[in-house]
RNA sequence: GGCGGGGUGGCAGAGUGGUCAUGCAGCGGCCUGCAAAGCCGUCUACGCCGGUUCGAUUCCGACCCCCGCCUCCA
């Protein structure tokens, strides 16, 4: 698979790039993860899935890949709600990591290498802030907070493309009595009286945001490493700080390509908690079921936007079941696939490394679709089922897609009924009597149930 | 205001200096007891105005509009 070589938009450079990793044949990749407060919203399943279609695609370029993908849990929010909730932090946290494990299971998300928790790296980020400190870019201010002195580092700014000078202009800038600059951000803040604190140099407190991905992304893969990835929101600040704080340590690169996903879109707005327009995952999968989610999110660019709406659920449903319709077809079993000499692998694999354009790939399984439909050549639906595995698309039985009843649905028909009434419908056409399979078609049909004729028998799938 | 990303056919969504994206939806036909699926055919495109070019949706410039970041956010 030597054709040709991949290419990552890195945000750092603006522009593709070939990825040349730093050690041949292995990928160190970092993903900032959810903050565990609350449920998975879209915008979260986004990330999973782009950074997992990611992953496997590296794998099957034939790297190993070393995936990080942080919790934070421990944070301003997290306090608060347990507060709220009257529970304890570990309680909620341990609630909403298992319930976002659930979620990216469900989306055919593969776990990670490693998923540190914030709480179980504050040893290291101690470290790291003590060492800021010692190189003159860190101060501890009267309050006992210790700050980020962002003037002494002399590239703030470089991945976010903005100038000190430009964020001074902003009007938007806290003021904090406590900061020598207003763009100073916090590494470690002193605790309040009731507030969750862990022993430091500087007393009783709790990091801040940025330095846990600094701390962990080191301790897991070194203080430099192939790609870095995340929602475009934590471009700034999270990882312009981020590179504040391991650059400035280090003084020498911290990351090589950083990629950063589109947002999730619900009426051209991005979906945020705080504009209060979002979904949840499982609110979704309670319509839909999540292969048709996971392809959703496949079927657009992971840089552009993606408008979710109902409609367009609806719309990526229909769309998979034509491509799980020609596996219906066909027994269903998959092919090695030559990357090289196949033109239909060729094209999906240059398509992925072209910046994971994973559209572009989608495109390559319904010509596949059409040809399978065309020839009734199986070993047409072999490979579209084999290329569709590499996306974590198709592996579940024709079947069992057409057949998923999602919670939403109505379910009054049990199958065993759906069954019998299939084979009384069955009786009547052999008996002529088309008025009473029609009404029986008809029956099914008012519950959601489609029948399809085949040449193998009759079918039956959910609207 | 500063910085960044966009405006493609009814909808979604890739891409390219000159032959098709792809899917959904629509329309006509074939097939079917009827359907569905599938196949064949077919209709809607590249925000606006200039420029470069034999030729621009694709390159350049102006303009209009949208979105995001600049504060926690995937």
């Amino acid at each position: 698979m030597s054709a040709s070589k991949p290419k990552i938009y890195n945000t750092l450079a603006r522009t593709k790039q070939e990825f040349v990793p730093m050690t041949p044949g292995e990928v160190k990749l970092y993903v900032c993860g959810m903050t565990v407060y609350d449920y998975c919203h879209l915008g979260h399943a986004r990330v999973l899935v782009v950074f997992d279609s990611v992953v496997r695609w590296l794998q099957t370029l034939g790297f190993k890949v070393i995936y990080v993908r942080n919790i934070t849990d421990i944070d301003d929010k997290i306090i608060q709600r347990a507060l709220i909730n009257g529970e304890s932090i570990k309680t909620l946290t341990d609630r909403y990591i298992q319930a976002m494990q659930e979620d990216a299971a469900a989306l055919g998300v593969m776990p990670p290498s490693h998923e540190p928790r914030a709480t179980e790296c504050i040893d290291t980020m101690i470290a790291m802030i003590s060492a800021l400190l010692a190189k003159n870019l860190a101060y501890t201010a009267d309050n006992n907070d210790v700050y980020y002195a962002v003037h002494n580092f002399p590239h703030y700014g470089k991945l976010s493309g903005k100038s000190l000078e430009d964020l001074r202009a902003g009007e938007r800038v806290e003021i904090d009595g406590n900061k020598r600059d207003p763009l100073d951000f916090v590494l470690w803040k002193a605790a309040k009286p009731d507030e969750p604190y862990w022993d430091s140099p500087w007393g009783k407190g709790r990091p801040g945001w940025h330095i846990e991905c600094s701390a962990m992304s080191e301790h897991y893969l070194g203080a430099q490493f192939d790609i870095h990835g995340g929602g475009q929101d934590l471009q700034f600040p999270h990882h312009e700080n981020e590179i504040a704080q391991s650059e400035g340590m280090h003084g020498h690169q911290h990351v090589n390509y950083w990629m950063h996903n589109g947002f999730v879109r619900v009426d051209n707005e991005k979906m945020s908690k705080s504009l209060g327009n979002f979904f949840t995952v499982r609110e979704v999968l309670t319509r839909y079921q999540p292969e048709v989610v996971r392809f959703f999110i496949l079927r657009a660019h992971y840089r552009s936007p993606l408008n979710y709406s109902d409609a367009h659920l609806d719309d990526a449903k229909n769309a998979l079941e034509r491509l799980y319709t020609v596996l219906r077809n066909h027994d269903g079993t998959t092919i090695a696939i030559d990357w090289e000499q196949d033109p239909y692998a060729l094209r999906f694999m240059t398509a992925m490394n072209d910046d994971f354009n994973t559209p572009e790939a989608i495109a390559v399984l319904f010509d596949l679709a059409s040809e399978a439909n065309r020839t009734g050549d199986t070993r047409y639906a072999a490979l579209l089922k084999s290329l569709a595995g590499v996306l974590g698309l198709m592996q579940q039985s024709p079947q069992s897609f057409f057949q998923y009843l999602t919670d939403s649905q109505t379910n009054e028909l049990t199958e065993v009924l759906i069954e019998q009434l299939i084979q009384q419908r069955l009786q009547a056409r052999q008996e002529k009597d088309f008025a009473k399979a029609d009404s029986l078609r008809q029956q099914l049909s008012e519950n959601g149930i489609i029948l399809e004729d085949g040449s193998q028998g009759t079918v039956w799938r959910r609207a």
